[in-house]
DNA sequence: TGATAATCGAGACGGTACGTCGTGTCTTTCA
DNA sequence: TGAAAGACACGACGTACCGTCTCGATTATCA
């Protein structure tokens, strides 16, 4: 096992670069670990020396991108559904475009292939970014505006999963009033 | 093009029969046009006529084997809830089962990987295994138990949506009581 | 193993060319299967399946070359010592020129390396292009110029074997007067 | 260039007796500068700063080796076969001996891909090696037992030529009797 | 019913990428 | 401050599949 203390961090960060900008330029397939090698200017042993796939390299990329700006929390107006909407109608205009949501593409190709890597996609990448929702929920269960039991991670999952499974299955489209229309009725089942 | 009338309906069926049993057997990831091929008794070519990959032929083989055996309509016994509960708890108990969600993983990572193949995976496979879920949803609404304006297509992806996420990434358990807890979540938001 | 029959004879000849033309452009060093591969127009798997490395390649290549032009038998005026004087000159010409002798270096490095290889080159290069020589030697054997016990193998060994180290290790030059010299020694030997 | 006076015996002796004995492990062709510095506790650059390959490695090692004990010279009984039989025998059983070979046959390997190399094992392996040979044969010149103009040099090449093209190329087998009409056969061609 | 044309099993082909190995250089750490 | 340790860029290795392509040898219609 190699020593992290010797490790290179202009090749680590030149990997994780390289590896953003092919998978926005040609898409996942195309994201081969020689591909990233070549346009790092780096040997491929470097590459498994330190990851074990294509997979992993695009996980710490991402996780290198979202960790340097930490997200701000959500407003807290009072008014919980005015306060999520904007956050929502952001996440269905990524997956609506096909450049942004390259790189949830990717990631969930992987998960579905690797347990571990889905362990590591959800703690390292979904959680932290979920957590201002959570933290928005939460405050709004404690404000009494949410059933007292609800269950604050399963909420999220009601916001998130059926947009997903829309973006992945294409059942229909990805529009804004979608996005309203689908915080009303998740609201809906919330509320007290 | 190829002419349809002279196909071998013995090699369409050992390459559907191959393809199924290796994908539980190995998993997507060794599902290769090779294996297929070796395992069937078959060229190569012969698959490459027919079908464009892999993906085709496993979507093909999922809906001969779904059609082989029309599924039943849901009873109506006037309790929305109670109809549905088994039909949750089964998806649930297939995507907590590896071997049984192996086909649905490769489905979704083909999906993910080709826009047309979505579109054949949604109408081909997901609607008629859905479709018995939307009509008992439509009866209910015209029962009056669910609002009125309710868009049944969105209703079920919110029924849906949760546990594939929660499936993907493992945020959590696939228990029955996390199956009750979702239908119970869901129908609070369709009620009137 | 592959099937003979199927193969492909223009890929064949493609691949002795490129790797005798390399191996005179650049030495044996830098001939690689890769590069072999390249310069033919053909996938390594090509080579690989009808190979067993680049030493059978080259070891092909020169019988290939050797077996199209069937050498003529040395004259027999009488004279043995006249008569054989060309062909050592030739061998010593040869061995003394770096381009020339490149295959002989990447044959003799490969014999040293594996022992069936070594066979192969014997029975297969060596014996047929010395072959003339033996007929010479047995010629004059039978016309009492030579020692009637003489064997006639031994006696080639003689001829070639001190030519040989002298090119190897660079032990002295390797000239017209040494080849006339060497024939004078060995026959001397041989002689009764 | 690196400063020889401080120079660590140490680890140059760990570096000739690793290379040796892997040599005799497993063969030249595993015998590789990471395994070397890996068995002798070294770091690669200690021996790319005071060697330039494996080649020179060995060569130093069987320099050390044979320089550690000076080979007695040749009893001269004033029978020149009598006296050269043992020599030549132990050379063609050293041959004989894939083991006892190894060495020579790396030597010559090297020897074949580096002009400057073959010069070194030349004069610093070959020639003392075969000095004791060249002093009898020397001894007998000046006690007429060989002809008057006999290049000494060549008559040892004469000797050593046949057996090593008879090793090299599995020729024939590389016994006493071998052995011992060579020698009579070289003989022959030397004495007046 | 025999000719003829397509499909079939088989697998060789030119390619691409894989993950590993060894090279020779460069860098960090320690005695 | 020299040597151990080993990371690095590089490039070849031999393998696995890709999707295309030729082969006879069955079929399975139509003349």
């Amino acid at each position: 096992m190699p020593n992290a203390a010797r490790r290179s961090e202009r090749s680590r960060q030149a990997i994780l670069e390289s590896a953003l900008a092919l998978l926005h330029e040609s898409g996942y397939a195309d994201l081969t670990i020689e591909a990233i090698a070549a346009r790092a200017g780096v040997g491929k042993q470097t590459i498994y020396r330190w990851w074990s796939g294509r997979g992993a390299v695009v996980l710490d990329a991402l996780v290198e991108q979202a960790g340097a700006s930490e997200p701000p929390p959500l407003p807290d107006t009072g008014d919980l559904e005015a306060d999520l909407r904007p956050v929502i109608r952001a996440i269905v205009a990524e997956l609506a475009d096909p450049r942004l949501s390259a790189t949830t593409r990717a990631l969930t190709v992987e998960a579905l292939t690797s347990e571990t890597f889905a362990e590591q996609v959800r703690d390292r990448l979904l959680r932290p970014q979920l957590g201002t929702i959570v933290a928005r929920l939460r405050s709004a269960r404690e404000a009494g505006d949410l059933r007292a039991d609800a269950d604050l991670d399963q909420a999220v999952e009601l916001l998130i999963g059926p947009m997903y499974h829309r973006w992945m299955l294409r059942t229909g489209p990805l529009t804004e009033e979608y996005a309203d229309g689908l915080l009303d009725l998740a609201l809906a089942a919330l509320r007290r």
